[in-house]
DNA sequence: CTGCAACATGAACCTTGGTTGAAGTCAAGG
DNA sequence: CCTTGACTTCAACCAAGGTTCATGTTGCAG
């Protein structure tokens, strides 16, 4: 018990596995003293660098926005109660732009659930003017690569 | 013009390319006749098909929940406006359940935003009662395959 | 009948967030 | 000292939803 934590430890304080503490660090997430024999030993500040990767990964950021969101901080440190604070403002922003979005689309899909017309040019449904897909279900149009828009040239044809 | 549409014509008019259109293919959710070298040629309802696909889509369903959903009509048949009616009605709640977990994962990082505990054993952040995520971002914990809960045995370790 | 765009197939690749397994090393109790 | 569990690395694999590539064939216009 010299104050430090191995990975086992860390994985059973912080409810997350040793292969994803190691992935994690692959990731820059985290990083690790070592042991002389080369094993890892944590400080105990890596729980609240996890507590904080899990929240933010709950509030819907990816592993490199969360990685983006710590080197921000000076030294890359650990995030303390200011960092935290400013941060969990914008991705509370962030969710209520996402429960927006979720609301415009149920609010379409209400409104479409009498009609059915489901029509290519016409149906709200189909022709979002909203940032491509609501919930993120697998990588779908990553970067910007979403599929052409609707009735856009696509594979191409050149001749309707 | 023959009334039936090849694949590229179909995927201009739809907006999804053709390799998506092979893959749906594969997967179950359309089906295309074929020209005497072998060529696709598409239905005409193929278009009303590939709606219903993307809308579903948007909603939060993949792939396989949408095949599930037009095999278990009639002959597998292109919903029609009563089936429209039925499965988006369910497809609304849904979003409605998404909608209310977002909220409440806003609500709770509201009340940790002066706060900033981050307590692996205390914060409502860390240790949700929702069923696991809010966002699906890449594929996290499939088919009830969570980490094991907070404060758990992990990794196989005993002593704490 | 030739030429070219559009089509065909199958395999390999992409991202995200990890997990699993093989093969081998470390650390601590007895 | 020895055993055993916990650790190490590296590579391969998983899911989802496709895309890209190589190689070859169709179909239509000229």
């Amino acid at each position: 018990m010299d104050d430090t934590l191995t990975i086992g430890e860390v994985a059973n304080r912080a409810g997350v596995t040793t292969s994803s503490l190691r992935f994690y660090e692959r990731q820059g997430l985290l990083r690790a003293a070592r042991s002389s024999g080369g094993q890892r030993r944590y400080d105990r500040e890596v729980l609240r660098r996890i507590a904080f990767i899990r929240v933010a990964q709950r509030v819907g950021l990816s592993l490199h926005d969360i990685r983006e969101a710590m080197s921000s901080l000076p030294d890359g440190r650990t995030p303390t109660v200011a960092d935290w604070s400013r941060l969990s403002r914008s991705w509370k922003r962030r969710l209520t732009e996402q429960i927006e979005l979720l609301e415009h689309l149920r609010d379409d899909l209400t409104s479409c659930i009498g009609c059915g017309c489901l029509s290519l040019r016409a149906c709200r449904l189909y022709n979002p003017d909203d940032a491509a897909s609501a919930l993120g279900d697998g990588p779908r149009y990553l970067l910007g690569d979403h599929p052409a828009d609707v009735v856009g040239t696509v594979d191409r044809i050149d001749s309707g």
